[in-house]
RNA sequence: GGAGAGGUUCCCGAGUGGUCAAAGGGAACAGACUGUAAAUCUGUCGGCUCCGGCCUUCGAAGGUUCGAAUCCUUCCCUCUCCA
C-alpha cells in the first residue's frame, strides 16, 4: 500500500542518492499511486556481503516501506559469464554450484533489512538462459558500438588501447534486458553502473513495454574504513555484515567524522528527519562525534546480531579502549615447552606471523605481560599455574599458560 | 601470420654484472597525539638470528661468470601495432 504524498516519497527517496534521471518522471510514476516494481541487480560472486552492498538495500527498503514491490535481482546468468569490469582480475566464471551457494547467502543476508516476504527475489537466468541467438542478436543490434564507447570505462580504455572483450559489451545489454523482462519502474545501482542503468532505459523503450521507462536512480559508493577506497573485500578495508558484532563496533569507532555522516545517511537506517538534527548536533557542538559515532556502531551491530549482542559489543568496547581494562573473553593458549622465548611462543601460537614480528613489536614497545612492558627481545617465559595476559598493540589480547616439565626439574627464573 | 613491449618483494613502480633483501610511493603494523577518531609526526616493513650474520626472493628451467634481478638459451604468460 502506497500512503505516503508523491512530495513526502521523494523527499525519502532522495536521501543519500547521487543521481535520479529523472525526478520529474519519478514524481509522475509515484503519482500512479501503484506500487512501482524496484529493481536492483546483484552479481552473486561475492560469498557474503559487506556494508557496502547494504547501501541498495538500505534503499531498496525505504522503497519498501513506502509501499512499493521490490525485486532482488541475482545476475546468475551474467555471474556464469564472467565479471566484465577491466578493473579487476578476470574472475574465473562461477559454477552452477557455487552461484547457488552465493545466492542463499544473499538471501540469508538481506533479509536483515529487507522485509522478506515483500521482497520478490529473481534469477536472471530464467529468462536470459531462455533466450534463443536469434532473439540475442536482436538484442544486440538495438545499441551501436558508437553508443557503447560512450561508456566512460569503454571510452577509455579504447583511447588507450587496452583490450576491450566482445562480451563485455553484452553486459550492459543483458543488464538492460533484465529491466525490459521485469518491466521495472526503477532501477537502483552504484554510481558505477549509470551506464548500464541508461541501457535499460533505452531498451525498454525500444522494446516497448507498455509504460514509461524505468527511473534510474544511482547510489554513491561507500568508502572502507579507510576513508578513500570503494569498500571492497579484496583491499580488506570492508565491514563484513556478519563479522562479529565487536568487530562490527570497533570498526565503525575507528572510521572518521565525516565518514560517520555518510554512513548515517547510507546505510544508517533513518530518516531524513533524523539525518538533519544529527548534523545539526554535530554542527552545534551538542552531539560528540564519539558518541553519533558508537550510536551508528550500535545500530548497525544489532541490526545485523541483534540488540543484546550489540550492547555487549559496546560495553566490551568501552571497557577496554575507554577505561583500559582488559577484555574478558580473551583467546587462552597452553604451552608444552617451558623455558621459551616468548617470540616463539607467540609465533607458535599464531598469535603473530613470525619471531621477527614478535621482535619488532617489543622493539617499538608494543607488547605487554600483565601489564608490564616487554623490554627484551629474547625474554623467555618460565612456566607456572598463573596465566600470562599479553598485550599486543592496542587491540590484541592473548592469554597463555605455560606448562612444567611433568617431571619437574627444571629452574624457574623470575620474569 | 609479421613486428614490438613487458613479466621485480602485498600493490604500483625504479633498478641493465658487484656498493641489491633490491630506490620511491601506497597498503599494512607499531609508537606519539587522541575520541581505539580522522589528519599529522616517528619507526618497522622477506624469513631466521647467539644481532656478528645466515638463508630464500626479482615469470620458469638451465647456462656464462669469482659474482646475475641485471648477460645467454629454451619455455610459460600478458599486452600493443600491422595484416
Amino acid at each position: 500500500m502506497v500512503t505516503k504524498s508523491v512530495d513526502e516519497q521523494v523527499r525519502i527517496i532522495r536521501q543519500g542518492v547521487a543521481e535520479i534521471i529523472s525526478e520529474a518522471e519519478l514524481r509522475a510514476k509515484l503519482a500512479l499511486n501503484r506500487p512501482l516494481v524496484i529493481k536492483a541487480g546483484f552479481d552473486p560472486t561475492a560469498p557474503d556481503i559487506h556494508l557496502g552492498h547494504t547501501v541498495l538495500i538500505h534503499k531498496m527498503r525505504q522503497f519498501q516501506e513506502l509501499g512499493h514491490q521490490v525485486v532482488f535481482l541475482i545476475g546468475d546468468f551474467t555471474a556464469m559469464i564472467g565479471d566484465p569490469t577491466g578493473k579487476s582480475d578476470t574472475r574465473p566464471p562461477l559454477t552452477r554450484e557455487q552461484v547457488m551457494l552465493n545466492a542463499e547467502t544473499y538471501q540469508r543476508q538481506i533479509f536483515k533489512i529487507l522485509d522478506a516476504h515483500k521482497t520478490k527475489v529473481v534469477f536472471n537466468a530464467e529468462w536470459l538462459g531462455a533466450l534463443s541467438p536469434a532473439e540475442f542478436i536482436r538484442l544486440a543490434s538495438r545499441y551501436t558500438v558508437a553508443r557503447m564507447l560512450e561508456r566512460e570505462d569503454f571510452s577509455k580504455r579504447y583511447k588507450e588501447n587496452r583490450p576491450i572483450a566482445v562480451h563485455e559489451f553484452l553486459y550492459p545489454l543483458l543488464q538492460g534486458y533484465d529491466s525490459v523482462h521485469l518491466k521495472a519502474d526503477v532501477e537502483l545501482g552504484g554510481t558505477d553502473q549509470k551506464f548500464n542503468l541508461l541501457v535499460g532505459r533505452e531498451l525498454q523503450r525500444d522494446y516497448g513495454i507498455g509504460q514509461p521507462p524505468q527511473v534510474v536512480i544511482t547510489m554513491p559508493l561507500l568508502e572502507g574504513t579507510d576513508g578513500v577506497n570503494k569498500m571492497s573485500k579484496s583491499l580488506g578495508n570492508y565491514i563484513g555484515i556478519e563479522e562479529p558484532a565487536r568487530e562490527i563496533v570497533g570498526k565503525i569507532m575507528s572510521i572518521s567524522d565525516e565518514l560517520m555522516v555518510k554512513y548515517y545517511e547510507l546505510v544508517g537506517g533513518i530518516t531524513p528527519d533524523e539525518l538533519d538534527a544529527l548534523k545539526k548536533g554535530l554542527l552545534s557542538g551538542e552531539k560528540h562525534p564519539r558518541q553519533a559515532k558508537m550510536e551508528l556502531a550500535r545500530r548497525i551491530a544489532s541490526r545485523f546480531h541483534g540488540e543484546e549482542e550489540a550492547a555487549q559489543a559496546k560495553e566490551g568496547f568501552n571497557s577496554q579502549f575507554r577505561n583500559k581494562e582488559v577484555p574478558k573473553d580473551i583467546i587462552a593458549y597452553t604451552w608444552e615447552n617451558p623455558l621459551e622465548k616468548l617470540v616463539v611462543i607467540l609465533a607458535g601460537v599464531g598469535a603473530i606471523k613470525g619471531t621477527s614480528e614478535g621482535r619488532r613489536l617489543i622493539k617499538q614497545g608494543a607488547i605487554f605481560i600483565n601489564g608490564e612492558k616487554v623490554l627484551d627481545t629474547e625474554l623467555l617465559l618460565p612456566p607456572g599455574s598463573r596465566e600470562y595476559v599479553i598485550r599486543l598493540g592496542k587491540k590484541q589480547y592473548v592469554k597463555i599458560q605455560i606448562l612444567p616439565y611433568p617431571k619437574g626439574g627444571v629452574d624457574i627464573p623470575n620474569v
